[in-house]
DNA sequence: CTGAAAGCGCTTACAG
DNA sequence: CTGAAAGCGCTTACAG
């Protein structure tokens, strides 16, 4: 092996180990070592094992930038997102981290705004330029299905989170909304609670059908339903939390229950509930979605839906970087609901 | 120019424009077109110009892939944080984030775990491999003198977001920590507070010393020291911040104020109160740090000191990306800190 | 199953 | 101020 020693480029001996170095060492073409490299099935195993033996001893790991340019596609993972929750966005950040680790993919963040008339074009400026090996799109911007349609043409791989099915299944991981409003609904009737007030989502927005569908069918379990003068639409922020439970809260026919369509606005109706010196639970009780972290720091603690976006992250990930024989062990591509119960519902 | 149109390479001729083409239609070489590309100055204007002039008909932007291959430097800028607060992480993502759009640089996410031994050998393997153009440190990593050493010794660039210069000035961007807690003390001072709890960061981190220590200060402008008894170690979390704060409102001589180093812990103040059956303000005041959304969401609003940490990380990623000639026209490196007083403190 | 040639789209080093 | 050659470190397309 001496003989194969290189003259170190510089003083540190830094070199970069290359393909051709590996090859030397094993005896092949750098052909074959790239075949190792991308698990081509085409190897004679004797051969893969002695290549991977001097990869593992020399810790060479391929040059991502020259493999992007051969491939014509680069290894970054982008996160499209348009979310006016912070928490939400850390969350899918982290799981779809959790599966980029150790492996050569990097994440690239991909925020946008649907109102900006150019914003399929920004995305698609990115396409063109860093050939990205996939994109995950949450919601809202997963609903797009312009957007999606402009990435198969631009034969950008893709997966699509939302909690009704928009696409094919493999470019779908799903989030049952309905079903976990329909928790949301059983737990305050089942408290007794018949005037039910329901700040939900923009109407633009999918999630809000799937979420106010989940919680009707709920009520209507325990025959109740929704009253249209307690059910008034937010934008899923903190301000319109607060705006929407003022007026709810100000009637004389108050509810004694609050569903939120998301943790954001929940906690905008505490605010305007403490402000008409309401008490929490005792006056009015106030049911989440999400279960981001301040749902837990609050006081009291919230109940509230939990979704599961960590875990929705990692395997949005997981597929696009899976190949495809490894898809069918994988992960569901669709993930229930949870409602945590806390302290800021009670019986009636 | 139609004897140059060259035969498309798909159906959709969407053959990428590449150097060659840009320098065929200027009547060029493609190094001249380089050139122009790199803003060198060895081009003369009017063939600039014309250069210029034709990439902006043509809509062509550079391979960045190529670009980085033979930079052998890629056009991604790392964010390296390992922070408790994720609310800090999305604001600085935002900021940095802003001075990266309509360029073609990245932002790609390192998070790492101090606590990891292998910490340091990830993120040096993350830059061997990727070759990033700069790295972006935050609190607590930014302040790993060895991280920036083994950075330095890998020609890695790199900002360090900290609140005390521990590095040359130009890889520094600086928050004025202690002066901020200096307002904070101040503040509680003024309100006729002396039994002032201070529920501190961990002791390994800089910001900790910083905030005590502008706390201290603010407090000796008015005769006031900070009591022992009264000062507790928490570690920048939500739970720290209940625990510490359940002992020391437990006291018979109950603070009647306390500063916590960050809002996560001082929003574990808030529950701690209510837990104890006191009332924010009148019981208890208190005082955050960071102002995160949430220090506007809980009831009451809280006082809390704001850290620019948007901007922070913008000026950090120019910082980056800015050739050094327009360094000098550039933002600031050192942020001052307000307090932002809202309902959470009243006088005594 | 394996390899030699050409190419991905740029920049560096050299020459003029 | 400008350019021809070589190279960055891989993969594709072709051949065997």
């Amino acid at each position: 092996m001496t003989e194969n020693t290189r003259k170190p480029k510089d003083a540190k001996d830094r070199a970069q180990v290359t393909i051709i170095d590996i090859a030397r060492m094993a005896n092949v073409s750098k052909k074959t070592v790239s075949r190792v490299i991308n698990k081509s099935p085409l190897v004679r195993e004797e051969t893969r094992e002695i290549v991977n033996k001097i990869i593992a001893e020399t810790g060479f790991t391929p040059n991502p930038q020259a493999r992007a340019l051969a491939f014509r596609r680069s290894f970054l993972i982008g996160l499209v997102y348009d979310n006016p929750s912070p928490q939400y966005v850390v969350n899918m950040q982290r799981g779809i981290l959790d599966a980029l680790d150790e492996t050569s993919f990097q994440l690239v963040l991909r925020p946008c705004d649907r109102a900006d008339a150019n914003y399929r074009e920004r995305v698609e400026s990115f396409v063109i330029q860093h050939k990205p090996y996939g994109l995950i799109l949450t919601p809202s911007v997963s609903e797009d299905d312009e957007l999606a349609a402009m990435l198969r043409d631009r034969n950008c791989d893709y997966v699509r989170i939302a909690s009704v099915e928009i696409d094919d299944a493999s470019r779908m991981v799903r989030t049952h909304d309905a079903q976990g409003a329909e928790l949301a609904a059983r737990h305050l009737a089942e408290l007794g609670h018949t005037r039910i007030a329901h700040i939900h989502g923009p109407n633009t927005f999918r999630s809000t059908h799937e979420r106010m569908a989940g919680f009707r069918k709920g009520l209507a379990d325990f025959g109740l339903s929704l009253d249209p003068k307690l059910t008034l639409e937010g934008a899923y922020t903190f301000d319109s939390g607060v705006e929407c439970a003022t007026r709810l809260l100000s009637r004389p026919d108050r509810p004694t229950a609050v569903f939120a369509g998301n943790d954001e606005m929940a906690v905008g109706v505490y605010v305007a509930a403490r402000k008409a010196g309401l008490q929490i639970p005792d006056d009015v009780s106030i049911v989440g979605f999400d279960d981001t972290p301040i749902s837990s720091r609050i006081w009291p603690p919230m109940t509230t839906v939990r979704s599961p976006i960590r875990d929705v992250g990692r395997v949005a990930a997981l597929r696009l970087i899976q190949a495809e024989e490894d898809e069918k062990t994988q992960a569901p591509g669709a993930f229930a609901l949870e409602l945590i119960v806390r302290e800021s519902t009670q019986a009636l």
